[in-house]
Order: structure tokens, then sequence, then C-alpha cells
DNA sequence: GTTAGCATGTAAGGAGTTACATGATTTT
DNA sequence: AAAATCATGTAACTCCTTACATGCTAAC
């Protein structure tokens, strides 16, 4: 009903879709996955599990384990209603879908999506990375009276991380398109030809 | 007397430390120093500095700019105790300095702390994020089984990245220690000698 | 003339954290 | 014997965003 992205619920939704979890697993996969930002809490995780089975895109199972003296666990499994929930949030990809942390998660359940969504994923985030570098570039002409070394060593930093990011995504466009699903060379980091800050490679 | 973080706080601290400024070029300032991650909205800002001017860390003062047709301008100042309490938070390098966000502020302002501080944060950052390093390498043996392409790609790729930012600190580390106040040498990224991954490298 | 930038704010709401509550089991 | 991990939850709170409200000025 809710048309809100919410990246939690949409990494919830894919990994039930891989397989039933009890909410513990859940987190444990769940901070894998997002690994390199937030850490999920049970105070967010649960509440969310309780809303998603109020909104019956999942379904709960009382399992009792087999040293049955260890707590109860409560496995979850999605309903068909979360399995074509689940579809329709990978295939709408609208500009949240670019957004760092739905990103991440949009990325990782890529095996589950066609062609032309993982294109247009691949493609809006490297768009909006340029943005920000040319935002960026353009703010630190105009200010660049008082720079302060450390700051710019700060920025420099962070552009290079954004530009590295640049190049990965140019990388996995072009191993898309060719149908090569994965560039197999560990040394994606090199030159490969793309442009780094100023082609604004025009989509489809 | 709240002894909390707060990293926007800080940031409007060290800005206005530098210099009086209104809210509009307060926020500019702010997003492009945090600019790789949010973007501060006037929604978060304004209530911040009204609750500063609560707590008497700054003073506004009205100015009417020369066309004297423009909107006012409500220009904030540090007091003293804003200034005390700016230097006490650089100085006190509790485990939240090396928070993402909380990190690019402090080190923004990196010349207005002494060398030890400056020491105490990078080693603090550098830490934390081979500790993710080993976590995620550890958690991803355990769950070697069932590896998706395309999540593992990202897993790869996020490493990478946060084994550079190690190597990133690294070089800043012995630069500051060597007196060297920063690498004057674009190719930091290259390989410096500094072991990515395992060296646990003690602290004082 | 219309878009972008200048300039300050408020109200409602979203997403998540910390701390609390509880307790068994496995590893070191 | 202590520490980590398994396991589920709630209440209070924080920090931030979006949308609204208002209006002028510079650049294209």
């Amino acid at each position: 009903m809710s048309r809100r992205a919410e990246t939690t619920e949409l990494a919830v939704l894919g990994l039930l879709d891989e397989s039933p979890m009890h909410g513990y697993e859940l987190r444990k996969r769940l901070n894998l996955m997002l690994g390199w930002g937030r850490v999920l809490s049970y105070g967010s995780l649960y509440p969310t599990l309780k809303r998603m089975l109020r909104a019956s895109l999942i379904e709960e199972e009382v399992v009792s384990p087999l040293p049955a003296t260890r707590r109860l666990r409560i496995v979850y499994r999605l309903t068909d209603d979360g399995r074509a929930q689940f579809a329709r949030a990978m295939s709408e990809v609208g500009p949240t879908a670019w957004e760092d942390e739905s990103f991440g998660v949009r990325f990782s359940f890529f095996s589950r999506t066609d062609l032309e969504s993982r294109l247009r994923v691949l493609e809006g985030r490297r768009t909006r990375l340029q943005e920000r570098l040319e935002r960026v570039q353009t703010q630190l002409e105009r200010t660049q009276k008082e720079v302060d070394r450390y700051a710019e060593e700060l920025q420099r930093h962070g552009m290079e991380s954004v530009e590295r990011e640049v190049r990965w995504l140019s990388d996995l466009i072009s191993a898309e398109r060719n149908g090569t699903p994965m560039p197999r060379d560990e040394q994606t980091t090199r030159e490969t030809g793309s442009s780094t800050t100023a082609t604004t490679t025009g989509e489809s």
C-alpha cells in the first residue's frame, strides 16, 4: 500500500525471498550486507517485521528448536504479496534507488532482476555521483580563497573515492552490456579508459 | 552542559570559530564540508542554531545588508563559552570521534588542534576500520557457502574502499609523526609499505 | 520571463538508536 | 568462571528530512 521505499524493508524482502529466516539471523545477514554503513539494531528490525506482518508481506511460524530448552524462534516467510512487492520494488527504479544505502541493497539482489533494471540503477548511481563531483568542484572554485590544508586534503580524498566508484560503476556497466556478467579481473581500479569526471555519458 | 557529541553542533562551532556567519552561508559551508554523505537541511540547521543560542554557545546579531531591500540576515558569532566548548570537544577524543560523520568534521578542523589529538583521532579511526575489515572477513568465511556474485562484488568493492582509507590514514599518521604536515604528493594511493589489512599497529 | 540563488523559519513525520528486560548455551 | 552468542522484544528519545510558508534579486 504505502509506496515508501524504505531500504530496510526491501532488504528484508530480498533476504526472505532467498529463504525463510528468524529475526536474529536476518539481522546478521543484514549487517553483513549493509556492513559498511550502519549496523541495524533489534529496536529497528523487530518493529519492522511486525509492521510487515500487519501488511501481510510476511508470515510467521513459531519454531521450537531441537534442544527444546532453547528459546523459541520465530521464522518469517514471504507471502505471495511480499514476493510481488519485492519484484515490484526491484523493477520500479526511482531516484531513491541510487542513494547510498538503497543502492547497496538493490545491488546485492541484482541476480533477481533483469538487465534493464540493473543498467538503470548502475547508470543512475553513476550520474548522481558525477553530479556530486561537479557540484563540489564548482563550489570549491568559488570558495577557493581560504583553503585549510586539512579540509582540502579531506576533500581531495573524498573526491578520489567517488571517482573510484564512478570507474567501478563504468566497468560494471560495460560488463553488463557486453554480457560479461562481472569483471573477473581484480585490477578494476586501473585506468580503464572511462574518463573519470567530465563525461556525462548520456543514458539511453 | 549536555555532553552529547552531536556532529552538527561541532561543525557549527568550528565554522563560527573561523568567522561569524549567517545561517544560509553556514549551511553552504557545512554541505561542502560533509559533502559526501548527508546534505544538511534548514529544518535541521535553524533549530540547532536556536538551541545553541539558548545554551549561550553563540550570539546573534541582526544585520541589514547593504541593498537595504534585501532580507535581514542573522549573523551568529561564538561566545567565550562556545569557543571553550569547541576547544574541549576537539581535545576530548572519545570513540564517537572515529564515526564517519564525526571524523570528517574533526579532520576538517585539525589545524586548530594539537598533534596528540590529531594522532589519537587518526589512529582511532584506523583501528576502527581495521576491526570492521576483520569482522566482515571472519563473517564471510563462516557464511561462505551461498555467495551471490553481485553481493560478493559489492563486498569486495567495499573492502577495497576501506583498505584504501586505511592506507590513507597510515600515510597521514606517518606524515604527522615525521613533522611533515601533509603528504604533498598526489600519489598517496600507491603501495606505501603500510600493510593493508593484517597489521594491528598497536597504539600508544 | 523564468530559473537559480539568497534568506529564514515551522510542523509533521520517518527511520533509527540506546537502554532496558530476560534468560539459555557455547566457547575461551 | 567469564565472555560471547543465541534470541526476542519495548519505550523513550534523537536527529534529521520533507513540505510548507514567504519573498526578493541576479543571471541566462
